[in-house]
DNA sequence: CATGACGTGAGTAATCTG
DNA sequence: CAGATTACTCACGTCATG
């Protein structure tokens, strides 16, 4: 999310420029220097610009060019944080922060996408486990009514809600295309008991 | 003394024009 | 299409400030 901001206001900066071009009336609307001189790089060139007006337009211009950029800063340091030190910020150790912050929210961009990926792991092996008991259930009932006396329902139910796999439970299920998945489970509920909170506890922290 | 703001000249990519 | 023009950016020197 702040990454993305980041690279918005760094998008956003190059859009303004080009924009502020076209559509402001200030600036943009006054040429820097006089349009009967020639700006190329000749002597008569470098001489004309040198006259009082062209210089004093495009003194308007630089400054406002730089205006700009202390703007850009000032929205760069609301989106980085500068820590509670009340050391002095400069233009370099802001941009310094900046860097800094971009790594780290790399880092974290990174991380997320790996336990997205493990929870989806994860989801897929779920299912399978689910409908697996749902058939293991069904046929359950059907032999036991073949048998002569009906069973409570308490004994019938499939509890899948409640239920709690073992590391040893779990190797005896999945067939070849879960192999991914089944690994994935396994390695992270190395201390038996498989409960979700449990397992995005110890992947959080 | 480090830093930031400013003025200025020079360079250049993009656009215009004959 | 070449040269002219526009609209910038960049680098450097200077000055003010904390």
């Amino acid at each position: 999310m702040e990454l993305n901001s980041l690279l918005i206001l760094l998008e956003a900066a190059e859009y303004l420029e080009r924009r502020d071009r076209e559509a402001e009336h200030g600036y943009a609307s006054v040429l820097p220097f006089d349009s009967d001189y020639s700006r190329k790089k000749t002597k008569a060139g470098t001489l004309a610009r040198k006259s009082q007006n062209n210089r004093s337009s495009h003194n308007e211009l630089e400054k406002h060019r730089r205006a700009k950029l202390r703007l850009y800063l000032e929205q760069l340091k609301q989106l980085v944080p500068l820590g509670p030190d009340s050391t002095r910020h400069t233009t370099l150790s802001l941009l310094k922060r900046a860097k800094m912050h971009i790594k780290k929210l790399e880092e974290q961009d990174r991380k997320a996408l790996n336990i997205k990926e493990q929870l989806q792991r994860e989801h897929r092996y779920l299912k399978r486990r689910l409908e697996q008991l749902s058939v293991q259930g069904m046929e359950r009932i059907r032999t036991d009514s073949m048998g002569s006396t009906i069973s409570t329902d308490s004994e019938q139910e499939v509890d899948i809600e409640g239920m709690e796999f073992t590391p040893g439970e779990m190797d005896s299920i999945g067939s070849a295309s879960d192999a991914e998945d089944h690994y994935s489970l396994q390695s992270s509920s190395s201390d038996g008991g498989y409960t979700h909170s449990h397992r995005l506890n110890a992947r959080l922290s």
